[in-house]
DNA sequence: ACCTGAACACCGTTCAAGT
DNA sequence: ACCTGAACACCGTTCAAGT
């Protein structure tokens, strides 16, 4: 079968996931493809390219969802859910890609659409800008686990050697702490700030002539 | 100098911050030091376990504030910024750190602080667990752009090809998108995800008798 | 005890050469 | 046009040997 630029992306991308994007290899990749490592180099012109490739192809994957009829609210959980659908479904390439030097411009999509939804709640330049990136970063923290290495075996793991007179909670808590619901967890997050969201909404509506957009 | 363990872990947790944790090497670390490469391997029995020491290392670094007087929030907020002040000092070590295999244990004892701040207000089990994720999560997407390669110029830019047609909004905030203040985004964030808390704390003190474990 | 050179099996990348 | 072998400067790690 014929090598494509786009068969190399999508088989990086599976390597990653299955492995981790440290150990991702020209020599690897090749294996995989069934073809000479010098190959590769005619589709991606460095290690470095292909990554940029893959980091176009995931967050060219998040959905945009007009949703015109439902409140702001709805409207930017939506747009949250879609980044967050992809951000579970390659949670390493999309960690390598928004840890990135430069930002892959596949990214201005969503957040035009996110941007758009805040403002149309109202919301103020400063106050849209910073909404967006907390509700990011909470996404991008929310996989950093699952982003991990392969086989990942990650969180506070209650030990036998634990003594309960040190750790009195986490000894207490650790049926909670070893039960693992990514997305009941990222739910409740979700739900925390989008509260704090709303809860300055409010502010805004009720003071119509306070600077919006230089709070504190 | 006499070579040590500790002397080895802080040359490393130098080199990752000042490039990163892809590109260090024992070669590397074995040049800085002044020593041949195979003497790391007497105080350090491989790549991985340098890298569990520093783990160790940036996360005992984290303050852990008794804070018996003030009230919840303001002990939650300090637990965080000790986190926080630590992240932002390692950004590649402490990302590095929480998205291993297996977390460092030094990370019990601000977990076990954080835990007990929440259970003195009143949180259940399920909850008090999900909000410290919640929180650990943000701060942990609050620093990726960070903990990105060396020399990272992250965020959305405002290219000029972009088509303020398509991105309207993006190009209405480029000022904003442009401006660059973690500190500033980080408090504002977590002012959302603290108001969200409150807000759940006090459905529980209104509601006494209901299940407080079992949210939704 | 502490250090080291040589060696091995890997990496990214180049370059001149093959069909 | 598309592919490749040989080569280079790097990696992590082992092992037998030095002081």
């Amino acid at each position: 079968m014929q090598l494509t630029r786009s068969r190399v992306i999508a088989k990086a991308i599976e390597l990653i996931e299955a492995d981790s994007v440290e150990t991702i290899s020209m020599y690897r990749l090749a294996t995989e493809l069934g073809c000479s490592v010098m190959c590769l180099y005619h589709h991606v012109p460095s290690k470095r390219a292909l990554l940029d490739g893959v980091a176009d192809q995931v967050m060219s994957a998040i959905e945009v969802t007009p949703m015109p009829r439902g409140s702001w609210e709805e409207r930017l959980e939506a747009q949250v859910r879609a980044f967050r659908t992809v951000a579970r479904a390659y949670p390493r390439c999309v960690m390598a890609a928004v840890s990135r030097r430069r930002a892959s411009a596949r990214i201005l999509r969503p957040a035009e659409s996110a941007l758009s939804v805040l403002a149309d709640a109202g919301f103020g330049a400063q106050d849209a800008v910073r909404i967006m990136r907390a509700v990011l970063a909470y996404t991008m923290g929310s996989i950093v686990p699952e982003a991990g290495v392969a086989g990942s075996e990650n969180g506070i793991s209650a030990r036998t050697s634990l003594r309960a007179a040190e750790f009195p909670q986490i000894t207490h808590l650790s049926a909670e702490l070893q039960a693992s619901d990514p997305e009941a967890d990222f739910e409740f997050g979700l739900g925390l700030i989008l509260h704090g969201i709303a809860a300055r909404q409010q502010i805004l509506c009720t003071q119509p002539y306070g600077s919006g957009n230089t709070p504190n």
